[in-house]
DNA sequence: GATAGAGGAA
DNA sequence: CCACGTCCTCTATC
């Protein structure tokens, strides 16, 4: 997955562009794709001094009227201009890894992972190799076609099945079984008990009367059932506890014998049927449609993962795959707020009885009645490692027992984190379906998911979703803001990189270009605006200035919802700050601007979860189709000060929503020259107060340490240490910027403890005075 | 290994 | 019964 990193096992040969010009996107992941000159490193494998150039290639005399270029190294171009797109795009996404898509040019690559996720959703060796040579240019590469033949070779001869809450490892082939078994992990994972070790000491089920080395407590009628359908199955017993490491030794990178996982759910008579429909008016868009195809291509379910960008609709992606297979369903999410909305979906879409569908958070912990149903819960909660109340104790203890029909994994993009991985061992399912907008980490793990759930079945293109109108079309923006001469200065002076972020980010000319951005959309565009700064300094900084609300870590739940329902329907409240709570979960669809002041360095997922958060912008069907000519309906800014760290990881983390075939306009002039004291920071005074106080507040580390100071008298006094400055010292946890945005009495801790007025930040006297 | 921030538990 | 501080665990990046 990824972008095939540490993919073994590529043909080595190199084709190297005849031309410099190709449509690289940045240079970012350059030498992955593109050796240079005399460059060595292509990912591993033995390398050939030999180049390669287009021009030795033979175009097949219609090449004109075929899409793709294949080259012997598994890289595969194609035209998206071409009539034969839409075809070559859907084969082309099942059978190999999107590298990069812009406007007019794509480029995948043939990785064995993505050739094992082709043959898994029902494709065979020789249709990929007709169709691949039916729309390629050239002649196919053979280089090309022996990989495609030792990467499928050995698909479905190897199956993990889970009966009565015990894994098994199965083929039709002892001998293939045998070769497992001589990997050290595989054998280590092995459950052999007692006699069990006559002759290959494989249980081994037939017809109905020979059954040979087969353990006791193995025969039942329903083995039997299962086994008489079956002309010949070996297979071992695993641990539960081992289930990851055997399939991550099985995939294609190691034995290559990758294990199928499938879901016979219609004839799963061992554990109870729910009661769940999809609603009529549950209609799945076309690209909804075709991923559960994937899922579903042969009458199981297969695991794996579906990529959808935020807002094209992926819960009902997932209620509609818990309502064909019809089994418990355990869904997990990242966070409560999450849990919420995804019961809320089951009930929107599908039939479930309120009674069978439950939340199981630190505050709410529902039950559910009968022998089937669905749980909704965090990945936190599954995976906790420490002391748990006694409910809750209970509750893991089913989840645990239970065997899951589906475990449907929401921004599965977490599950290779640690803790959160274990959710997987935890808890026994039939089939994982893994759902995400942005399948990249900065680490390498990503591909971890290959064994941890299985192969990615689908991945929508994000602009092509554009063109249908599914999400909105974003204008994207990189914004260059100069440093001013006095925080440039100081800048240079520091080694420090956190006192260099609290300076790039509190840029003057910054800030007058965020609030000018603010004021051109709020009043001429009427939009409504996201503000994202991942530093609580700035955050508070640029919220309280502009007097408007924000979010953050610490703001109460009440507090959040307050915020946004203003944010939704009030006409006065058009601009949200939020920090990196923001990126995930919170759901505001009315947003169409974002505006980007400070963020996790070079995190690829957050620009992209970020540019999420407006896909869903698509309402102003003004603004959709303008002259025949489609019009940007979002807008994405990143602020970036020019010549400071902050230049690099802004192209860092653009570098996926490039890959998708987004492009970043570079705006210089912000705000415009003419602009005067109207925007804050004009003059020089006020940015050397602001300068002043960010090399303070750098002096006690640049976070918020003040909010952890007891309460609000000791934030006072320190407080009163910028006596003259404008105060960043006014918070307490929050509380006081509650009070500014209720803007009504006071609430919470303010009501407890009333503070004199005279001692509020300035911005609160003039408003509370 | 350090850092900042989020968020769950009781 | 809820709302709120406190403790603690966890993630993601460098």
């Amino acid at each position: 997955m990824g972008h095939g990193h540490g993919d073994k096992g590529r043909p080595s040969k190199k084709i190297k562009f005849s031309s410099k010009e190709d449509y690289r996107s940045s240079a970012a992941d350059d030498d992955q794709y593109y050796p240079e000159e005399g460059g060595d490193d292509f990912q591993d494998g033995e390398r050939e001094g030999k180049k390669m150039d287009f021009t030795k290639l033979e175009l097949k005399p219609d090449h004109a009227n075929r899409p793709l270029w294949a080259c012997a190294d598994g890289r595969i171009f194609l035209e998206t201009f071409s009539p034969l797109y839409k075809q070559a795009y859907d084969f082309l996404i099942a059978i190999a890894e999107p590298v990069c898509r812009p406007e007019s040019m794509h480029e995948y690559n043939l990785t064995p992972h993505s050739l094992y996720a082709a043959v898994s959703v029902g494709l065979e060796t020789e249709t990929i190799i007709a169709v691949l040579n039916k729309l390629s240019k050239t002649k196919l590469p053979k280089e090309m076609i022996d990989f495609i033949h030792a990467s499928t070779a050995n698909y479905g001869k190897v199956k993990l099945v889970l009966k009565k809450n015990r894994y098994f490892v199965e083929s039709p082939f002892p001998e293939v079984l045998k070769r497992l078994l001589s990997d050290e992990a595989i054998a280590k994972a092995r459950i052999s008990s007692e006699g069990m070790q006559g002759r290959d000491g494989f249980t081994v089920s037939k017809s109905v009367n020979e059954i040979e080395g087969r353990h006791d407590e193995l025969i039942n009628e329903a083995d039997l059932a299962a086994a008489a359908e079956e002309k010949e199955t070996h297979a071992f017993e695993i641990d539960p506890a081992q289930v990851e490491n055997v399939k991550q030794r099985c995939l294609p990178n190691a034995l290559n014998y990758p294990m199928m996982e499938e879901y016979d759910f219609r004839n799963d008579t061992v554990n109870p049927d729910l009661d769940m429909e999809l609603k009529p008016q549950a209609q799945p868009r076309p690209y909804q449609e075709k991923s559960l195809s994937k899922m579903f291509g042969n009458g199981r379910a297969r695991s794996g993962i579906i990529v959808l960008p935020c807002g094209a609709g992926k819960s009902l992606v997932g209620v509609s795959a818990a309502s064909r297979i019809k089994k418990s369903c355990l869904c997990l999410a990242t966070n409560a707020v999450s849990v919420d909305q995804w019961a809320f979906q089951f009930k929107l879409w599908s039939t479930i009885r309120e009674e069978h569908i439950c939340r199981f958070t630190s505050d709410s912990k529902e039950r559910f009645r009968g022998n089937a149903g669905v749980v909704v819960t965090t990945y936190n909660m599954v995976a906790f490692g420490g002391k748990r109340s006694e409910e809750s104790e209970k509750i893991i203890e089913e989840i645990r027992n239970r065997e899951w029909g589906l475990l449907l994994m929401d921004e599965v993009h977490v599950v290779p984190a640690h803790m959160f991985r274990k959710v997987i061992s935890i808890t026994k399912s039939h089939c994982k379906l893994g759902l995400t907008a942005t399948l990249v980490r900065e680490d390498e793990r990503i591909t971890d998911l290959n064994f941890l759930i299985g192969p990615k079945l689908y991945e929508a293109n994000w602009l092509d979703l554009v063109k249908g109108g599914f999400i909105a079309n974003v204008q994207c923006a990189e914004v260059w803001c100069p440093m001013t001469k006095e925080f440039f200065a100081e800048y240079l002076k520091k080694e420090n990189s956190k006192k260099r972020q609290a300076l790039y980010v509190m840029n003057p000319n910054k800030f007058r270009a965020c609030e000018f951005l603010i004021r051109f959309h709020e009043q001429q565009r009427g939009d409504k605006i996201i503000v994202f700064a991942d530093n609580l300094f700035a955050l508070t900084e640029y919220a309280m200035k502009l007097r408007k609300p924000m979010i953050y870590g610490a703001t109460s739940h009440v507090e959040r919802t307050k915020i946004l329902e203003a944010f939704k329907t009030s006409k006065e409240v058009n601009t949200v700050f939020l920090s990196k709570v923001g990126d995930n979960s919170i759901d505001i669809p009315e947003a169409n601007v974002i505006i980007q002041i400070s963020s996790h360095a070079g995190s690829r997922r957050q620009e992209a979860q970020r540019l999420g958060r407006i896909l869903r912008a698509k309402g102003r069907q003004q603004d959709r189709v303008a002259g025949g000519k489609e019009e940007y309906n979002a807008f994405f800014y990143s602020l970036v000060s020019t010549d400071t760290q902050e230049m690099y990881y802004s192209t860092k983390r653009q570098q996926f929503l490039i890959d998708q075939g987004y492009s970043f306009k570079v705006i210089t002039s912000l705000p415009p020259p003419d602009s005067g004291p109207e925007l804050s920071y004009h003059r020089l005074d006020e940015q050397l107060q602001l300068l002043g106080k960010v090399l303070n507040a750098g002096d006690d580390a640049v976070g918020l340490e003040q909010l952890d100071e007891d309460a609000d008298d000791i934030a006072l006094q320190k407080a009163r240490r910028y006596v003259g400055s404008m105060s960043a010292m006014s918070g307490a946890k929050g509380m006081v910027y509650m009070e500014y945005n209720t803007g009504k009495k006071q609430g919470g801790l303010i009501k407890s403890k009333p503070k004199d007025p005279t001692k509020r930040h300035q911005l609160f006297k003039k408003r509370f005075g």
